[in-house]
RNA sequence: GGCCGCGUGGCGCAACUGAAUAGCGCAUCAGAUUUCGGCUCUGAGGGUUGGGGGUUUGAAUCCCUUCGCGGUCACCA
């Protein structure tokens, strides 16, 4: 406080603020007192003004959040994944910080659409189909049993085994591998298929369609189970061609130029990128070239959008990078506000997930392992013996996914994050059911809490405010300010953190002060009304997470 | 090799974007309470913030340099 004014008034930093402290103590009603340390001045707020605060947003439910506003909407995409296999522990962490950041944004006054586009196209989702017509026996869901994107990810593995079996037995009789890569008989097979279902030839449109169903059955289940929703879906099948008018268009504006062989590009150089495709030689449409169509598609869709963010793995910076240049280039005005919320890799102890060598860690199990975990501790300590079986299970769901919601969510998602399954999750310490537990119980306290809690306490009524009651009304305090930095930082870590310093407040204000014991009546109703409080901001915020809280546990 | 990101006690993470003695969890040790739910609380030990230099009254944070790890440099997505 006093060291930035040094630079405009010269003298002893101690004097300065000895100066000013004495001044704000005499003028400022709020301020009951200073010292200062090492030039450094502090200020003692009133209890009046902390009790005064207290009394302000006690009784508001939406505490900390900013309402809606219509003219300040943004489109969070995010989870986006391949029709062809099932959702992994990579596609957990991207849910989840695209749910959560799609929240906080909310929460902090914009109006958001959830949204993602689903690849249900390409030669990903044809190498499925070929090995589910060539080896399927007509299998499907209902007669296997098995969830829809399981069954579809059995055929891609096939494909894949299919094809390296095939390379092997050329590379036997002497044919170069990388000859044998490209032209083995499978593999041009699920080519052709792709030309087919790109010329709308029925019979593989209508195998796509059938398949894709199976795909979406089960995402539905997994995002459910997850928690995670959408407002708005896109298909690569209905985008992918998407872009290539704008290319010609900004050849026009000079910002594309045609090569002697027809392709399309654009010269970055100036910006330190280098030069990028978007159109082939052939006319047709790249990544990007969708990309750009894509987004500008969204804007037409939703006119109120000034914005976006592109939940995407950080191996795609520079794609991105250049993406968002391309728009800024091409003159839109909402191209200023897209953000690529990039994150880092989760990697296992034995290195990359590789879908087709059987590495990844399904989403499906892994959440199924981390109720069962959540089960067996919960059993041994917890207070359920009035809870049925189905809502013991549910708690126990609860637990085991914000043990690992909060685990993924409180690392900065630019880090990469080794998981190892065995070890899993932390039940203890900085993690969701310790939070989960401290909610729980305050739950007790108020349902023990049967007087009249509801009125407002006065300082004359208690005189003083106990340390920990200041403590307390301080951090809750802070919790509007956190959702808003939370939102610039697209940081779900900064709420998470917020909520484990809240916990750890209240933890020691709950040992030292006696809440229900209390014998003064008013201060007893404050204590109930502070635990209260606690809670609600617990709740609100880890909603914000996308992490339920228990009544009991 | 060019570009991007990350490097903080043994391990896992923080530090309000430049401030006071760099915090917290796990683990270790010592305590408290055990009739508001002990999955709790209090305390101790453990750090030259990868290394070196610089800017500043002040640097984990900004600049330069160097090392390590990862990513990316397709007419793939």
């Amino acid at each position: 406080m006093v060291f930035p004014m040094l630079r405009f008034v010269k003298g002893n930093p101690v004097q300065i603020g000895e100066q000013v402290g004495a001044f704000l103590e005499k003028e400022v009603t709020e301020v009951s007192g200073y010292n200062v340390i090492k030039g450094f001045l502090n200020i003692v707020i009133s209890d009046t003004f902390y009790l005064d605060f207290f009394n302000g947003i006690k009784d508001k439910s939406d505490y900390g959040l900013v309402k809606e506003s219509a003219d300040d909407a943004v489109m969070v995409e995010y989870s986006s994944p391949n029709t062809n296999k099932p959702l992994h522990l990579g596609h957990v962490r991207n849910n989840l910080l695209g749910y959560s950041v799609a929240e906080i944004l909310k929460a902090s006054g914009k109006k958001v659409y959830k949204t993602q586009i689903i690849n249900d196209r390409g030669i990903h989702i044809c190498k499925s189909m070929l090995a589910w017509q060539k080896f399927g026996k007509g299998e499907t869901p209902e007669n296997t049993g098995l969830k829809g994107d399981k069954l579809v990810g059995n055929y891609y593995v096939a494909f894949d085994k299919a094809y390296k079996e095939e390379i092997a037995t050329m590379v036997a009789s002497g044919i170069d591998e990388k000859v044998a890569k490209k032209e083995a008989l499978i593999l041009l097979d699920a080519q052709q298929m792709l030309q087919k279902w790109e010329a709308g030839d029925d019979e593989v449109v209508s195998l796509w369609k059938t398949m894709n169903s199976w795909v979406y059955k089960g995402f539905d289940e997994t995002y459910k189970n997850m928690g995670v929703d959408f407002d708005k879906l896109y298909y690569e099948s209905d985008t992918y061609l998407l872009g290539k008018d704008v290319v010609a268009d900004g050849i026009k504006k000079g910002v594309f130029y045609k090569k002697e062989d027809g392709s399309v590009w654009i010269d970055l150089t100036n910006e330190g990128l280098d030069e990028k495709i978007v159109l082939r030689s052939d006319g047709t449409a790249v990544y990007m070239t969708q990309d750009i169509g894509t987004a500008i598609q969204r804007v037409k869709d939703y006119a109120d959008i000034n914005g976006m963010v592109y939940t995407v793995g950080n191996e795609q910076d520079y794609h991105f990078k250049v993406l968002f240049l391309i728009l800024k280039k091409l003159g839109f005005s909402w191209a200023e506000q897209l953000y690529h919320l990039s994150y880092g890799m989760v990697d296992l102890p034995s290195g990359k997930m590789k879908s087709r060598e059987g590495t990844v860690v399904d989403a499906d199990d892994l959440m199924n392992d981390m109720t069962q975990t959540a089960a067996t501790i919960s059993e041994e300590l917890g207070k359920l013996e009035e809870y049925s079986t189905d809502e013991k299970q549910e708690l126990y769901k609860m637990i085991g996914l914000g043990a690992l919601k909060y685990y993924i969510l409180k690392v900065d998602p630019k880090k990469r994050i080794l998981f190892n399954p065995e070890e899993s999750v932390d039940f203890q310490g900085n993690t969701g059911p310790f939070i989960q537990y401290a909610y729980a119980r305050i739950q007790s306290i108020l349902r023990k809490a049967d007087f009249d809690s509801g009125t407002t306490v006065t300082l004359s009524a208690v005189e003083e405010l106990h340390a920990k009651e200041k403590e307390l009304i301080k951090q809750l305090q802070q919790f509007p300010e956190t959702i808003q930095l939370a939102a610039e930082n697209y940081s779900p870590a900064l709420i998470a953190n917020y909520v484990y310093d809240l916990v750890k407040e209240f933890n020691s204000f709950y040992q030292q002060v006696s809440i229900l014991g209390e014998v003064d009546e008013q201060n007893k109703i404050l204590r109930v009304q502070l635990s209260r409080k606690v809670a609600e901001v617990i709740e609100s915020g880890f909603k914000l997470l996308g992490i339920e809280v228990p009544q009991r546990m």
